[in-house]
RNA sequence: GGGCCGGUAGCUCAGUUGGUUAGAGCACACCCUUGAUAAGGGUGGGGUCGAAAGUUCGAGUCUUUCUCGGCCCA
């Protein structure tokens, strides 16, 4: 008889979530009713919140920080929808650049092609191929982690459409004059024959020839320095052909010495900082020398040096200028300066009218600028700049130093800095600088610390490189007239230019005839067409104005740019400054940044290390809603740590949270109902109840509190303990008996249900953002309303249910049933009783209490079979425990020496 | 090498303007339950708050140095 009384739970929805083989199912569903529509169509205009995406590389498959990314967003664009919002979210892809370029020529050499037989028009069709098929790929990647977007309709920065805003773009700039001629030091490679973006330098250590070389002054202020040599020590020698002056800080105290030595050198003078010249002197092993004389950086002012080759025919002038870049770190306190070689020698002498010139070409060999050096290869320079340093006895000593130096990203080959012409856009001559600062102040950061970042960032770069002499990528659209070496700047030229992009994409640059980009305004003959193109950093900069812009269904500026921290000198740097170039403000309202994804011990993950992690692994042995789990709960404002253990303790708490549905759908058997909050009326419900809906009324303040600052790691943590605490070893082990074995239309059992009702329906809601799958399950099993939970809303509770008085009450009642279970716990000990329901509990409280517990059955809330409440004297709380004496009923098993009230 | 950020129980995280014996959940141990059952409940152990020095009546919180890690830059 007994148990066919009970009302047991009973649901399909299974303990074992199986989330490698469901999720791509419920995948199937979003597909087959095309969520993304749906969503677009239940907010139509609701007010809109746009997460524009950052573009990953169209290159390889996703690691974690990608499927950190893409989750994070969905995360945030699902709340947002939740909240009531059209949230958008289109993802896009960033195609140009030279890594794709890497990845055809290295096919062409496994087919034993060689590049430059290729038509570039040819060349450039198989890159954009290369970068569809990456597209292709990623988007499926970003699918299975539930990532929900307009996925049909993603943004490429190779479209046609992306191709001709960004000439547009580049418009704007070239018709205001901040985008300029200038001819510069970059970092070039000499292997892959081009200028590198600031992404594509690595710094390895790398083996360098160094030499203290010695310059003879000319004249000087100091008449001691006349006919002295000054000390300079490099660890590039091949840049002493390109040498234009000297450097000197006049803060530092230098020294003039004289060398006693037999040699070359003896007697000779030698002029260097009194801080280096123990180091000097062990380097060069001078054993015997004199010191002559100590003065001041400042003496130098006017001093004018020999070239080492002076008599080799470099017979012109070196002036020694000052400069705060020249420390005693190391060397001389002398620094030799390459106006060609070195961006610190390029500003101080261009500030002192000494031009760069073309010193070097594109393979890395001297012009015919460098005399006795032309066609030379600058790293087979070192030998001979030595050795005819030495027959000028200009040689002090050389050698060999390991230490950070930059190299190519690619190639590995070190780089050189090169001054070529390129295109720059001035921070200052238009007041970008200055503007980019307003548009940071008026940006909400999360976390705030990323204003700083993004701001000292700014506040110190030089001007932005643009041009880029390869193949793949925007060419840049100017025109340089032949006689007046003008650059063309016309409107009208450049939207034909972007017409025709429009139609058939940026190929033609490269293949058509000049005169069609002209139109019948300029003749071709006139002009010379520049072959360089734009640096991808402007193509992604530039996706606010053919994504935000253009697209209906967006706004501009964004509500959100969200990426990793290191997109602060990234993307966020470079729209950040094309969107003020062009239109004075930030493309975005905020900024979320994210740390990076490290092992479980806090470092990166690395090949050699074998700590990676691949998404995929995740995906198959745990599924995305742990992984989604693992974001959510994960700080993101700084590093995210994941390893096996972390990832297995999250699935602890996913089959926590998959728990206390299964029995919210058990005991409802898999009939939802939904509950209008407003139409409650409390006091028909016992007091167990309101508290609970108070409980819940408190938590969805907190919810949404930490919902409005992204911290999605707390909010997740409330829940979990909502769901640990307050539900599973409060609430639901408290209801069991009522659920169980109460008359199925008892009011305590009734009431009960619409808890359950209320709870699974919030709880659902609540975590469907973050347990993407789990949630749609669940929905799919109760609800058909709508055809998807995340075309839901958040329910809204009525402050009717916050009742702080009940809450005090209520605190005061659990401190007992804590030291009830205590005192329960010593008779288990003993062995006096198993199950809570043996006990009787004798509760000995003071006169306040008492009044507390008035009309409490605590017994129902100690789950024991009976509770005596005595008056105390002592204002403690004080618990006897006893094993309860009578019968078992055998529908509840409750004991008692009378019939069961309930069950006869 | 420089700049910025960070280091609180095994794990993920809280710790308000410096103020009692530093908290939560998970994990772990033991016990109970066998009507949420590859579940559920109870109790408990666990931290010199990265290290050292300093300021203070008092420091996880402030200062300095060091160390480890991450990002960016050179």
């Amino acid at each position: 008889m007994s148990k066919s009384q009970i009302n047991l739970p009973k649901t399909v929805f299974s303990m074992k979530a199986n989330l490698p083989s469901r999720e791509p199912e419920i995948l199937k569903l979003w597909n087959s009713i095309n969520l993304y529509d749906e969503l677009r169509n239940s907010r139509k205009g609701k007010e809109k919140f746009v997460l524009h995406d950052g573009p990953p590389y169209a290159n390889g498959n996703i690691h974690m920080g990608t499927a950190l990314n893409k989750i994070l967003k969905d995360i945030i664009v699902k709340f947002h929808q939740m909240d009531g919002k059209d949230s958008v979210y289109v993802p896009g892809w960033d195609c140009h650049g030279l890594p794709i370029e890497w990845k055809i020529e290295e096919q062409y050499k496994k087919n034993k092609k060689n590049k430059n037989e290729v038509p570039i028009v040819e060349f450039r069709k198989e890159c954009r191929a290369f970068a569809e098929k990456w597209i292709g790929v990623h988007k499926e990647q970003f699918k299975r982690l539930g990532v929900v977007g307009d996925w049909e309709n993603y943004y490429s920065t190779m479209s046609y459409d992306a191709e001709a805003q960004i000439v547009r773009e580049l418009g704007k700039f070239l018709k205001e004059g901040s985008l300029y001629r200038g001819f510069k030091p970059v970092l070039w490679s000499t292997v892959e024959k081009t200028a590198l973006a600031d992404a594509e330098v690595e710094y390895q250590d790398h083996k360098s020839d160094t030499i203290y070389a010695l310059f003879q002054v000319k004249s000087s202020n100091v008449k001691e320095l006349k006919n002295s040599n000054v000390a300079i020590w490099t660890t590039t020698p091949w840049t002493i052909p390109a040498n234009r002056a000297l450097a000197y800080n006049q803060n530092l105290d230098y020294m003039l010495i004289e060398i006693k030595d037999e040699g070359d050198l003896k007697n000779e003078k030698i002029v260097l900082a009194e801080a280096l010249l123990e180091s000097t002197i062990k380097d060069s092993a001078i054993k015997n020398f004199e010191k002559l004389k100590k003065f001041k950086g400042k003496d130098f002012k006017d001093t004018i040096c020999k070239h080492p080759f002076n008599e080799l025919g470099y017979d012109y002038d070196i002036p020694m200028l000052e400069a705060n870049f020249v420390t005693t770190e190391q060397g001389t306190g002398i620094v030799h300066c390459a106006p060609s070689h070195g961006p610190d020698d390029f500003n101080l002498c261009l500030n002192n009218g000494i031009k760069a010139i073309e010193t070097v070409d594109d393979d890395g060999k001297y012009t015919k600028n460098v005399a006795l050096f032309e066609g030379t290869h600058i790293f087979k320079a070192n030998p001979i700049v030595i050795e005819k340093l030495k027959k000028q006895k200009k040689l002090l000593s050389n050698g060999e130093l390991v230490h950070s130096y930059p190299h190519s990203w690619r190639s590995k080959a070190p780089l050189v800095h090169r001054a070529t012409p390129q295109w720059f856009i001035s921070m200052d001559s238009h007041e970008l600088r200055k503007k980019a600062l307003k548009a940071i102040d008026e940006t909400n950061f999360y976390p705030k610390k990323g204003k700083e970042r993004l701001k000292s960032m700014i506040e110190t770069r030089p001007d932005w490189c643009v041009s880029r002499q390869r193949v793949w990528g925007v060419p840049l659209p100017i025109f340089v007239n032949k006689s007046t070496n003008e650059i063309l700047v016309d409107e009208e030229i450049f939207e034909n230019i972007a017409q025709i992009y429009e139609k058939e994409g940026s190929d033609c640059w490269f293949s058509d005839d000049p005169q069609r980009f002209l139109g019948k305004k300029y003749k071709s003959d006139n002009y010379k067409k520049l072959s360089d193109i734009v640096e991808v950093w402007f193509d992604s900069g530039s996706t606010h104005s053919f994504v935000l812009e253009k697209r209906k269904d967006l706004k501009w500026p964004a509500s959100m740019y969200l990426e990793g921290s290191d997109q602060h000198r990234g993307w966020f740097h470079s729209s950040l400054l094309e969107s003020c170039g062009t239109r004075g403000r930030a493309p975005f309202e905020s900024i979320l940044s994210h740390g990076f994804v490290v092992d479980g011990k806090g470092l990166k993950m690395s090949k050699s290390l074998g700590n990676v992690i691949a998404p995929d692994d995740i995906l198959k042995k745990y599924g995305a809603d742990i992984l989604r789990i693992w974001v959510a709960s994960s700080n993101y404002s700084e590093d995210l740590r994941i390893d096996y253990s972390i990832l297995d303790q999250h699935s602890e708490s996913y089959r926590k949270i998959r728990n206390t549905f299964r029995y919210l759908l058990g005991n409802l058997n898999d009939l939802f109902k939904e509950i209008d909050l407003e139409k409650i009326d409390l006091k028909d419900l016992p007091e167990l109840e309101q508290f609970m809906l108070h409980k819940m009324y408190n938590l969805d303040l907190n919810f949404n509190k930490y919902f409005k600052n992204y911290d999605f790691h707390n909010l997740y943590k409330e829940l979990l303990n909502f769901c640990t605490v307050d539900l599973s070893a409060f609430y639901f082990d408290i209801r069991k008996d009522a659920l169980y074995c109460d008359a199925k239309d008892s009011p305590r059992r009734k009431s009960t249900l619409i808890l359950l009702n209320i709870i699974l329906n919030s709880l659902m809601k609540w975590f469907a953002p973050i347990l993407s799958f789990t949630t749609e399950e669940i929905y799919q099993l109760v609800s058909k309303k709508n055809k998807s939970v995340h075309l839901e809303k958040f329910l809204s509770f009525p402050k009717k249910f916050e009742n702080s008085k009940l809450d005090e009450k209520w605190k005061r009642l659990l401190q007992i049933r804590d030291i009830c279970n205590l005192s329960i716990e010593e008779k288990r000990a003993t062995k006096e009783i198993g199950s809570s329901l043996e006990a009787k509990l004798i509760i000995r409280l003071k006169k306040s209490d008492l009044d507390i517990v008035e009309g409490i059955d605590l017994s129902e809330l100690c789950i024991t079979s009976f509770v005596e409440i005595e008056k105390s004297d002592t204002d403690d709380i004080q618990v006897i425990t006893e094993k309860a004496d009578g019968n078992k009923c055998p529908v509840c098993w409750k004991i008692s020496r009378e019939p069961c009230e309930r069950h006869g």
